[in-house]
DNA sequence: ATTAGGG
DNA sequence: CCCTAAT
């Protein structure tokens, strides 16, 4: 069992997790899900906690006097931003749009969004699909820098043509071989887009349109068109940013549906198992929400108390307003945990690039519904709590696990903590101005309002809540964390918590890593017209003391190298099932070692097994109905590309046996003759 | 180290 | 995803 182990959890910021996809198989997996859970929980303490303050002062500086009439406006307009210097984070495509993406969306529509996106594609940058040996094809999609959906139908319509019936494929002649060559180079685009390393296009056979500097930072804007109705805006926005020549490919690349995980810069680990070890942190630490609602009464409860614990000398007259807060919160984080996870990504892509800030803090302003009050209403949606880590006894009792981690969140928030106001990428230094007159309260624009966590240089108020973590702390002594081991959080009293800008924001949330572009979320977020959240410097927490630590040492060591960690789940993006269906189409069921360097080279944590798994349940998520299927939803383009692919080489491999079974039959045959 | 398949 | 038997 995996508790048996030292536990030693490394908190990178955290998030509301992402959309519900927890596996359901869980046996024996049940305690882990639910000690997830309970972090979770944490997790949305801290949150309210951050909202509440933040509203709060909001509201205490809030001196309206104007009687505005507001539009009820329901579209959320995202966030953050903040301007570099000289730098704007997106020359052209990625800031021009102002356009939303609808998170507001419930229930069937919702569903129905994610289950038939408007043309899923998610081809980044790979241009794609001509075909030699037929010329006016190849004059329709030669330099074509995006296949849409149409055009890979009529890709995939004209392949049947020539092979008659789609998975009989006979190779025949040079036309296939046309074909085979262009699918090869397709291949390589997609290989290499998610290997990181765009091939050597200037000298490319096929040219292609794409300005490519390779070692440069890399802006792609490709407008793709909107095919018809669809709702959502469709842009594809690619950035590709190398940032070192083995590392890979990041970047903001265009929405996607589904497709929502953060996903954290390489890790600049060569062990193995280390990575391993790290992947289970997340795992363990960053669970996914299975059942929001069934867990909204406890994290209302959780958040009341833990509200409680510093801000009770608050008035009561908050109160109702904090629970609506939460419910907000808690409502949204349905479909804010989209958002977040993209802001947060997104955050630490404009990190890549070289945007430096703040904490990153993702808010939300909303138009008020009482047009009586003028009121300005903020929700945060999400903010990341910086780097912990955490290191407890294995002996340790998972509530004292709970306590710990709380506590030292809490002594980072709680530890004078200085909030920045940010508007539309100015920070806002005068706390007299009124909302009104700063311009918080007009929502008709895109007003992007962002907030910043900062280390407070001043040591809190009196009225500030003091830090809770101290060694002798009470909250200390009830921990029934052998004594010497809770030692984290040893920040000295009255001491800010120390702060440290982490130039690697590593992320949480199903630990997703940038290990190729196939990593990447599509960031709707892009296409809130300049609204960029803003790079996160993650605000890491580093403990100050080491010393009881050493009693304990090399004892995990040993037996962590026994027991390694079961590897985080990572839900293969559509992206990257694309690669797959490629790289098989190509190469064919059973070189999974051949697929894994043709397409998956770099991504260090998809090994040609988890590969040959992938298409073993792709195969099987092709053949049944769409309403069984889990998960983000794959492309019925891409199932079909996996059957006929299937059915291809299966019937290849049925033939070679055949063909085997008469040499040996001959060989035999002749034997006996002699 | 890979492959194939069950769990 | 994991585990393993068989290559």
């Amino acid at each position: 069992m995996v508790l048996h182990k030292r536990l030693e959890y490394g908190f990178n910021g955290y998030q509301v997790p992402s959309f519900p996809r927890a596996s359901r198989s869980t046996r024996g997996r049940s305690l882990f899900k639910t000690k997830a859970e309970d972090n979770q929980l944490c997790a949305f303490e801290l949150l309210a906690t951050v909202a509440g303050k933040l509203l709060q002062e909001g509201e205490s500086s809030q001196s309206l006097s104007h009687v505005e009439d507001e539009k009820v406006q329901p579209s959320i307009h995202g966030l953050v931003r903040q301007e570099q210097h000289g730098e704007p984070s997106d020359p052209e495509g990625c800031d021009k749009s102002p356009i939303f993406s609808d998170f507001s969306l419930h229930g069937n529509d919702r569903n129905k969004y994610l289950k038939t996106p408007p043309h899923p594609k998610h081809e980044v940058a790979v241009a794609h699909s001509s075909i030699n040996a037929n010329s006016s094809f190849s004059e329709k999609f030669d330099h074509a820098e995006v296949v849409t959906g149409e055009s890979r139908k009529d890709f995939v319509d004209f392949l049947s043509k020539i092979e008659g019936s789609p998975g009989n494929g006979k190779s025949s002649g040079n036309v296939l071989d046309g074909i085979e060559r262009k699918v090869e180079y397709d291949s390589e685009k997609i290989s290499s887009v998610i290997n990181g390393t765009f091939p050597d296009i200037s000298n490319s056979e096929y040219p292609m349109k794409l300005d490519v500097k390779p070692p440069a930072l890399v802006c792609l804007n490709r407008s793709v068109e909107v095919p018809h109705t669809s709702f959502l805006p469709f842009q594809t926005n690619v950035k590709l940013v190398s940032k070192d020549d083995d590392e890979n490919i990041s970047g903001c690349t265009h929405p996607s549906i589904g497709n929502l995980k953060a996903f954290r810069p390489p890790l600049r680990i060569g062990d193995r198992r280390i990575r391993r070890l790290l992947a289970s942190k997340y795992w363990k630490v960053a669970p996914k929400l299975n059942d929001r609602k069934l867990h909204k009464s406890d994290m209302w409860h959780t958040f009341r108390n833990t509200k409680a614990s510093y801000t009770r000398q608050r008035s009561q007259r908050n109160f109702a307003y904090r629970r609506k807060l939460f419910d907000r919160l808690v409502s949204k984080s349905a479909e804010g945990a989209r958002n977040e996870a993209i802001a947060s990504k997104k955050g630490i892509i404009e990190d890549a690039i070289g945007s430096a800030s703040q904490a990153s803090l993702v808010a939300s302003q909303e138009s008020s519904y009482c047009s009586r009050e003028s009121r300005v209403k903020l929700s945060i949606k999400s903010f990341r709590v910086p780097e912990l880590f955490i290191e407890i006894p294995e002996t340790a009792t998972v509530g004292s696990l709970k306590r710990t981690v709380r506590e030292a969140v809490t002594a980072i928030l709680a530890g004078g903590l200085h909030v920045g106001v940010v508007l539309k990428g100015k920070k806002v230094r005068d706390d007299n101005k009124t909302l009104l007159q700063t311009g918080i309260s007009h929502d008709d624009k895109v007003d992007a309002l962002g907030f910043l966590l900062e280390p407070n240089p001043s040591p809190p108020s009196a009225s500030a809540p003091q830090p809770i973590f101290h060694e002798d702390s009470p909250l200390y002594v009830t921990c029934d964390i052998p004594q010497h081991l809770s030692r984290y959080p040893k920040t000295p009293v009255g001491d800010p918590v120390p702060l440290v800008a982490s130039p690697d924001p590593t992320l949480i949330n199903e630990g997703t890593s940038v290990d190729n572009i196939l990593d990447e979320v599509p960031c709707p977020i892009d296409m809130t017209a300049g609204n960029t959240a803003q790079g996160s410097r993650a605000l890491v927490a580093i403990p100050t003391s080491v010393e009881p630590l050493t009693a304990i040492p090399l004892h995990r060591k040993s037996r962590q190298s026994k027991l390694a960690q079961r590897r985080i789940r990572r839900p293969f993006s559509v992206l990257e099932v694309e690669a797959l269906v490629q790289a098989v189409e190509k190469l064919g069921t059973g070189r999974w070692r051949d697929v894994k360097i043709y397409a998956f080279d770099n991504a260090k944590h998809r090994t040609y097994v988890d590969l040959k798994d992938k298409w073993k349940t792709l195969v099987h998520t092709a053949k049944i109905s769409p309403q069984q299927r889990r998960g983000e939803p794959v492309p019925q383009e891409l199932l079909d590309r996996v059957l006929a692919a299937h059915a291809h080489w299966s019937e290849q491999q049925a033939m070679q046996q055949i063909k085997q079974q008469n040499e040996t039959s001959l060989v035999f045959t002749s034997l006996m003759a002699e």
